[in-house]
DNA sequence: TCTGGGGTCCTAGGACCC
DNA sequence: TCTGGGGTCCTAGGACCC
């Protein structure tokens, strides 16, 4: 049976995400905004109408943002992480076999489909994502994944295809393809999209036509793959079960910058704290951390970052022995006199926890520091993220990440259930 | 004043081994 | 003049994704 896929993407997710609960800013230009209210991170149609770019930092478009009464967000990943759970229900009833690509994609096999009328399933998957979650998404079909998102491309943005396209029922693919610019194409980059237009290769379909030899230098094996992907040989399966993480980060800008050692502990132990979460929520356990720290490269003044890895006395999950190490880590690299953006750990050297080596010298009592994670997660679980935590993590954290414009958690706090009003 | 966060895979080169 | 060969593992950096 020769591969069918779909792909299927929410339409400016986050950004829909915020309208599902709010009905009044249907219609009307909308941007939802990084941490620390940063950069744009999704616009609703009406706001990349007026010209607003994605990565664009907020304050450079502040006056654009006022002029049209643009709607501002701030990024509220409980409600977008929890809607998406959502859609991937509602796909998952049409389809079993489905690959969650990311917080709003899903790539789903097809085969076994073939003989119903492939765009009219996609259209009743549409509507019914629409129906019961409110979000609205665009479906591309074809038989390989990277063909799947150029059809999904085409969709999203041809009015007349009603948001599906089926690339297998399209007669002039040469054409579709010609039209379609080389940088749009999944997998082309920046840099290999200004190297394809250095030697003359412009569209997605130029591309298809290239020389496998020439891909194979220049593009190594993933280009290959890709080309092979456009001239419709499958090459990426689809991957139900998600194979397990290799690394776990927790990175971020601070709130406002950080000039003494006390503070950069605060917050590197706050890291710590919830990218150990991570771990145990995976199930496993590390064995080396990094930790690092970097001025703000956008302002004048000294500038200066670093990184240092370690490797863990023991391979652990314990919140404690992880922050232990991360403390070393800092104080290790930290120097005085420098303003402090951002910093960040990152976990690797990941094994599933329970198969771990005995430590022989290990004088501590594992068993009771496993019931004490087991209490913590437990506890935060049920009041709240950081209800339980270490003091090391601090109080005041003056430093903290700001949501100044964040929308209610409406969908997973009892306390931000949306109010209908007659 | 204000510029995000979290991942994956591949490749080249060096260290090291027999 | 001639100075082995093949393999693995690790790491840093590049490129890409959403």
């Amino acid at each position: 049976m020769p591969p069918i896929f779909a792909l299927v993407d929410c339409n400016n997710f986050y950004a829909s995400c915020e309208r599902v609960f709010n009905p009044i800013l249907r219609g009307k230009p909308l941007v939802v905004l990084s941490n620390n209210d940063g950069c744009v991170v999704a616009r609703s149609n009406e706001a990349k109408a007026l010209g607003i770019g994605m990565g664009v930092p907020e304050f450079q478009i502040r006056p654009l943002l006022r002029a049209h009464h643009v709607q501002v967000f701030s990024s509220n990943y409980a409600l977008y992480g929890d809607m998406s759970q959502r859609v991937m229900e509602t796909l998952e009833q049409f389809c079993p076999d489905l690959e969650v690509y990311s917080i709003d994609e899903a790539f789903l096999s097809l085969v076994g489909f073939e003989r119903r009328n492939l765009t009219d399933y996609g259209g009743q998957l549409r509507r019914t994502v629409k129906q019961w979650t409110g979000i609205p998404v665009s479906v591309g079909i074809a038989e390989t994944k990277t063909l799947a998102k150029l059809a999904n491309r085409v969709a999203k943005r041809t009015p007349d295809t009603n948001g599906v396209f089926d690339l297998l029922a399209c007669p002039e693919r040469d054409a579709l393809l010609g039209r379609i610019a080389v940088e749009d194409v999944w997998g082309i980059g920046q840099n290999h999209a200004h190297m394809l237009m250095q030697h003359g290769i412009t569209t997605a379909f130029q591309l298809r036509q290239t020389d496998d030899q020439w891909i194979r230098k220049r593009m190594g094996i993933v280009g290959l793959r890709l080309v092979m992907e456009l001239r419709g040989v499958s090459c990426l399966d689809l991957e139900q079960c998600p194979a397990p993480k290799q690394s776990l980060t927790c990175s971020r800008a601070f709130g406002r910058h950080i000039s003494t050692l006390s503070a950069m502990e605060e917050a590197v132990s706050t890291y710590t704290s919830r990218v150990a979460e991570k771990l145990r929520r995976e199930r496993l356990a590390a064995t080396a951390m990094t930790v690092c720290l970097t001025t703000n490269e956008f302002k004048e003044g000294p500038q200066y970052s670093n990184a240092l890895t370690l490797t863990l006395p023991i391979v652990t999950d314990s919140t404690a022995d992880l922050i232990r190490c991360a403390l070393q880590g800092i104080r290790a690299i930290y120097r005085d006199g420098y303003r402090y953006k951002k910093a960040g750990v990152l976990l690797t050297g990941l094994v599933p926890a329970g198969q771990t080596q005995a430590d022989l010298f290990d004088d501590q009592d594992r068993g009771k520091s496993k019931r004490l994670m087991a209490a913590l997660d437990a506890v935060n679980d049920r009041w709240g993220a950081g209800a339980l935590r270490y003091a090391s993590s601090g109080i005041n954290k003056t430093w903290q990440t700001q949501f100044h414009r964040r929308s209610p958690a409406y969908t997973t706090d009892w306390n931000a259930l949306p109010v209908v009003t007659a």
